[in-house]
Parts: structure tokens; sequence; C-alpha cells
DNA sequence: AGATCGCCCTGCTTGC
DNA sequence: TGCAAGCAGGGCGATC
């Protein structure tokens, strides 16, 4: 499933390949593509045409086109299976194509969402002031995010009533971070994903987000390489599949720490990977 | 009002 | 071998 460094990988591609572009015709072929729009898919087509791309946007997984047409945008998520293709014209249609975008303009490109389970969704909005969509406004910023703010961090998180890893999937205190994200973090900061956040020291809290960057940097180094050919998909498949993972999906195989079997636990309807003895569970906690 | 939970969806894997 | 159940997952909206 596309992380945050894929998404960021389809942002650029979409910033090369797509900002700058008029869209000529805008053709909606599976109407749960296009989300939150009453008036439906032929509708939000019809807003399209003839809209030119500004620069690509990305805040946490949600990437956004701003539109010539001041103050609105298409927003997108990939959710669980979702492609971003920019495709030659005359490719044979991908079987869960979404929705496809010509352009009008003498390139030989255009535009696919493809996405086999349809959790993930185009939509237009209108902006916020500072050029948000307005229905993602209550999502925080992401910790590839120059202006993230490090030093509140971890006040808001010790603030929260809650334990750690469901802080870090708290997309109002910190976006981006998703399950896999979640344990490699907690793994390298040896933390149990059942520990109360009060209980983190600032140090603790700040060197768990120093875990969570070096985590996201490093796929994304890993990642954003292969993007820059014409007719290149994209869509996140960008070798990051090959990344060394330290907790996610091991269970039973040795901790690259300890050599302890990792650990599965069923947790708030996904699972939750850990090494027994690095990441000991709070006294609380069975 | 903030936290919690069910649901959306389909292909692959697992188990009988 | 074939079928069914389980699993994966982010985010939204309903509910307490």
């Amino acid at each position: 499933m596309p992380e945050l460094p894929e998404v960021e990988v389809v942002r650029r591609g979409l910033e090369r390949w797509v900002s700058g572009r008029t869209v000529a015709e805008a053709e909606v072929l599976h109407p749960r593509a296009v989300r939150r729009h009453l008036a439906g898919g032929e509708d939000f087509a019809a807003r399209l045409e003839g809209r030119t791309f500004g620069p690509a946007r990305r805040r946490g997984k949600y990437l956004w086109l701003p539109l010539d047409d001041p103050g609105y945008s298409v927003l997108g998520h990939l959710g669980m299976s979702g492609q971003l293709l920019v495709r030659p014209k005359d490719a044979p249609d991908e079987k869960h194509l979404r929705v496809r975008l010509r352009f009008a303009d003498a390139l030989d490109t255009e535009l696919r969402f493809v996405d086999q389970r349809t959790f993930g969704g185009l939509s237009l909005h209108d902006n916020t002031p500072d050029g948000l969509p307005d229905v993602i406004a209550h999502i925080a910023r992401d910790p590839l995010d120059p202006d993230f703010d490090d030093a509140a961090f971890p006040v808001a998180l010790r603030a929260k009533r809650t334990t750690v890893k469901r802080a870090l999937l708290d997309q109002s205190l910190i976006s981006g971070v998703g399950n896999i994200y979640a344990d490699e973090a907690l793994w390298r900061s040896r933390l149990h994903y059942d520990r109360p956040t009060a209980t983190l020291t600032r140090p603790a809290v700040v060197e768990l987000l120093g875990h969570v960057r070096d985590v996201m940097n490093a796929a994304l180094d890993v990642g954003g390489t292969s993007f820059d050919s014409l007719y290149v998909n994209v869509n996140g498949e960008s070798g990051y599949f090959d990344r060394s993972l330290d907790a996610y999906g091991r269970e039973d195989e040795p901790c690259h720490r300890c050599g302890t079997p990792m650990r599965r636990r069923p947790w708030m309807n996904r699972s939750s990977y850990f090494c027994p003895r690095c990441q000991r569970p709070p006294r609380t906690s069975a």
C-alpha cells in the first residue's frame, strides 16, 4: 500500500508531468472513485474541463492539485491500492481504471486513476485561506513538512490521554504515519505500542519523532529514484517495497537487534508487530 | 466533545 | 481440489 514516501513520489511525478496542463476531458468510470460529490461523476468531470492544474501539493497521504479556477483544488487519496498513472493515450485501459483525464495539449499522455479496492478517490473542494482543501483542514502537518512543529509535538502527544501507537496514528496530531511506520518507529525506539503517552519523557518523544522521520526519509531515498522517464508510472510502486523492515510483518522472525522471535498482536482491527524483549509492555497492560 | 468502532472493497492466503 | 473465511488497511461518520 502506498505510504507517505510513495505518495511524495507520486506528488513529484504529478508536478513534473501534470502541473501546468489543461484538462480537455474527464471521464469517471466508477462512481465510487469520485468522493463527496453529491452532483455525481459527470458534474465532477464537467467542472474540471478547461481548467489548468497548478503545482502538486501533499499533506500526509493526501495529494492535491490547485486549479486556475481560484479557490478550488482536486484532492486525491490513494487509499490501499490507488495509483495515479501518467500513461500514453493509446495504452490499453487498466482493469481497475476509475478516472481518466485527457489534456488539451500535444503531449501524448493522459492521467489515470486506477484503484482495485476503491478505498481511494478523487474529490473537488474549496480551499481554505492557506490553500488547503477545506475537508483536510483538520489534518496535522506531516513529519516531512518543513513547518512541522517539532517543539510542540512532545507537548501535544503527552497531553493526549491515550497510548503511543494510537497517538502516532492520530491524524490531528501528526499525519502520514500508517500502521507500518508506527510499528517501525516504535521498534527503533524500543517502545511498546500500548505505552501510555503520559509516561513518556520529552526526550523519548523527541527520539520517537526522529525515528518516524528517519524511516520515512530512508524509504523516500529508495523510492524517489525511478520516476523521471517518460511514460513511467506515477504510481508509488517505485521499488520502495524492497525496503527492509525491522518490525512490520515479521511475526516469528528474529528481532534484528536481539534475535528474540517477533510477535504479532491484534490491535484495533489491525496488527501490531513488536519484539517482546526490546519493547516491554507497560505494567498496566497484559 | 472527544474517543471508539463499524464499514467501505477486492484479491490473495489460509484452512478445512 | 474447491470453497469459504480471514486478512490487509485509512479515514469517515455514527454512536456513546
